[in-house]
DNA sequence: CGAAATTTGAGCAGAATGCTCAGCTATAGG
DNA sequence: CCTATAGCTGAGCATTCTGCTCAAATTTCG
C-alpha cells in the first residue's frame, strides 16, 4: 500500500469531476477530461489502491441513519491511559470520530445522537469511561461550511 | 429532494456491503445479499438521491492532497458578523469544515495544512477575518478512532 | 379487508468493464 | 547525446453491467 504518494493535477481533476458526478463513469470521466479510457481507469484504480481515497462510509449522512445530531466533546484524560480510552470510545456506536489533540492529553470526540436525550446518554457515556476526567460538550447547531475539499481539489488542478 | 427519510434495515445493509467494496457493482450487491437486482438498484438510486449520501469529496484524503496536517480552530465571534465570518472562512481553501457550537458564538473549524508552517499561515488567515475575536489551534496529533459509522450502520441493519 | 408500496423475475439493447498489446511521448540519468 | 523508464494512447474483444420496462407476487398499513 503506496499511501505515502500525493496525487498530482491529472489525479484532482478526475476526482474533481467526480465530485460533481460521484457515478460518472470511467469512460464519461475520460471523454470529459480529454483523457483516454486506459489512463483514467489506471488513475482510478491507483488512487483506490493507494489510500487516497477512504472508505465509502464516508459519504453517508448520520443523519439519514436517524442521528441528526452532531456534537463535539471534548475530555481530558490520564495519558496513560490513552489506549485504553480510545478503545472504549471506539466501543461506542454514536462516536464517529476522535482526534488527539496536541500533548496526547486532550481529546477531541465528535458524536451523533438522535435527540438531544439521546446524546446526553451518550454524554454519560463517554464520561463514564475510565481514564477521562472532565469532558465538554458543545452542540453542533450549524453547520456553516459543510464538508468539502474542492478548493483544494482545484488548486491542485490548475497547478501545472 | 426527499432529504428527510431515513434508511431501513435493508438500506444499511446495503450501505454496509458498499462500505467493505465501494466499487462493488449493483448485481455483485443483489447476489450478496440476497435480494433482487431491481431493488438493490431502486434502493441506491433512491439514496443518492435523497441525500443520504453527502459528496464524493469526503472520500477524498487531504493527506493524498498533500495537506497530512489536520487542526482544529476555535474562534469566538462577533455573532452579528456570523454571515460575513462564515463566508469569509469558506474562502480559505484549507479549511475543510466550519461548525457553529451552541448559542452561535462559537465556532468550531476544521483546517488541513501541508505542514507546521502552512498550518501557522492558516491560522493567521483565519484570525485576521473581520468579526473573530479570538481562536485557539488544537493540532490533531493522532486519529485515535478514524471516521467511522460502520457501528451504527450495523445496528440499523440489524434492527428488524 | 382493500389500497398502496415494494419486491421479484424476466427480458433486451446498449454501454461499460477488465484485460491485453503495441506504438508513441516525455522525462531523467548516464 | 542517447537510452531506459514510465506514462499515455488507441484498438480490440469477451464478459458483464446498466437502464429501462412490464406483469405478477408479496408486504405494509390504514
Amino acid at each position: 500500500m503506496n499511501s505515502e504518494r500525493t496525487i498530482d493535477a491529472t489525479d484532482a481533476r478526475i476526482l474533481l469531476a467526480l465530485a460533481a458526478d460521484p457515478r460518472a463513469t470511467v469512460v464519461a470521466l475520460a471523454e470529459q477530461l480529454g483523457l483516454s479510457r486506459n489512463t483514467v481507469q489506471a488513475r482510478v484504480a491507483r488512487m483506490e489502491q493507494s489510500g487516497a481515497l477512504g472508505s465509502f462510509e464516508r459519504r453517508i449522512t448520520p443523519k439519514a441513519l436517524g442521528h441528526p445530531l452532531t456534537a463535539f466533546v471534548t475530555a481530558q484524560v490520564n495519558q496513560h491511559q490513552l489506549a485504553e480510552v480510545s478503545q472504549a470510545l471506539a466501543g461506542i456506536a454514536e462516536v464517529v470520530e476522535v482526534f488527539g489533540l496536541s500533548g496526547e492529553t486532550d481529546l477531541l470526540v465528535r458524536v451523533v445522537a438522535a435527540d438531544a436525550e439521546d446524546l446526553y446518554r451518550v454524554a454519560g457515556q463517554i464520561l463514564a469511561v475510565p481514564g477521562i476526567e472532565r469532558t465538554t460538550t458543545a452542540l453542533a447547531m450549524r453547520e456553516l461550511v459543510p464538508h468539502r475539499l474542492t478548493p483544494l481539489l482545484r488548486r491542485a488542478a490548475n497547478r501545472c
